[in-house]
DNA sequence: TAGTGGTCTAGACCACTCC
DNA sequence: GAGTGGTCTAGACCACTAA
């Protein structure tokens, strides 16, 4: 009997689907090479195969003598990774964000199409802006969350730190699985100028986020607009 | 004895030498994997396994019954290669490209120092306008390329085409190795404005670029403006 | 038909982690 | 010491390419 699809890709798509069902998260260990050679009926350097591809990926990582881990995903990925302040040699730069606004409220139509649920659906609409050595105000971000899923999180009390996904995912045990990000620019808006201390019509950075949980389903979506002077991104292109 | 570094990285440093020795350059078919194991004297496995490795990196790739190749690098991989006019379908858009300018002088102390050589060395300058559909201006080009390496190509008779690189690479037989990329954003310049049709100290994105060839040795510099409402830029965090 | 890479196996031995 | 992943080998057989 000839097969299609070689072994190690059935033991790929075995594993990510174990992932993409939520059965198992981010931080999970999976079931061990000779567990899965055992379970699938194939070699142990199948099993290898497939996990080096996922690895490759950076869906999965490895730790010897523990095992292989779900990878949890990057923020450091973000395009907004490289906001930087002052001169201009790309140095690591600490943005702290302030919450100054936190609320239930439905959604409209447009935000909730976006987020994937019926209009009018209540959601928590947090506003943080993001300052640079304390001071300088950088960025302002506006992200919306669908409010079942964070319960509580609109009281004040409840601290938020600076990557809010860390909380949502340890309080609310909600994986973060995965995110998408569109950068632009454009001329500032007066509200947005000033926040950020700006003239209008200076030009800002915008970065729309949309944020998914297990089962592709989108738990957030995030406008960010920065002071374009404080912004540069760096690649490499090979 | 006691090895400190796997095999395979030896094997990978092997074939990484070839390339960046300027030994093989990008196209070329790289030693069989028998070839390899025999010259190293390891397995086809172990050969294997460092090939998978570099094809992982993207630096080299494989055609089954041909053999390995040197990779060409991807300027699709360019920051710029989400210029979208129109709708936000993120449809993929031709931009057509005229020289404007064409002329070979001694380069600033500043320019110079960027592309690694001494002040006052001779450059050839193009400055190039991209358009969408044909009629609107969306971005400008400035180049500087180091003359000595691309001699005649100041003349006008010679066809500048969109992809510059394809040019250099087959006439000049520069290989093209790798290069950098900075994106910001800015309020548009005068010069700038006219040569796009829109008002002064609207926001552009700007695009500076560092292109390598073998031996990490700078070619070329190049800054290019665009419009801001027609760029979008997309990815994917996992 | 010869040569290339692609898949898969079985097994040896090493290195790290945890109990 | 038991269990995990990491390295390396030898070899069988398949699939694609080119002459």
């Amino acid at each position: 009997m000839r097969r299609v699809e070689p072994l190690y890709q059935i033991v790929e798509s075995y594993i990510v689907e174990l992932i993409d069902s939520g059965n198992l998260i981010p931080g999970d260990l999976i079931p061990s090479e000779p567990q899965l050679a055992a379970t699938l009926a194939v070699s142990q350097g199948t099993v290898k195969k497939a996990i080096d591809n996922l690895v490759w990926q950076k869906r999965l990582y490895r730790h010897q003598g523990k095992g292989t881990y779900v990878s949890r995903i990057d923020f450091n990925n973000s395009l907004f990774r490289f906001f930087s302040y002052g001169d201009e040699k790309g140095r690591e730069v600490r943005i702290r964000k302030e919450t100054t606004k936190r609320k239930l409220k439905p959604g409209t139509v447009k935000i909730c199409k976006q987020l994937e649920v019926p209009a009018g659906t209540v959601l928590l609409h947090i506003e943080r802006v993001g300052y640079v050595d304390n001071e300088l105000p950088v960025l302002i971000e506006y992200s919306w969350w669908i409010a079942d899923l964070v319960p509580g999180l609109e009281n004040e009390e409840i601290h938020i730190p600076d990557l809010l996904y860390a909380l949502v995912v340890e309080k609310y045990r909600l994986p973060i699985t995965r995110a998408e990000e569109t950068l632009t620019a454009e001329g500032c808006d007066k509200a947005t100028a000033t926040v950020l201390e700006i003239e209008p019509g200076t030009p800002v950075v915008v970065l729309k986020r949309t944020t998914y949980t297990a089962g592709n389903r989108v738990v957030e979506i995030r406008t960010t607009k920065g002071r374009a002077d404080k912004f540069s991104y760096k690649t490499e292109i090979r």
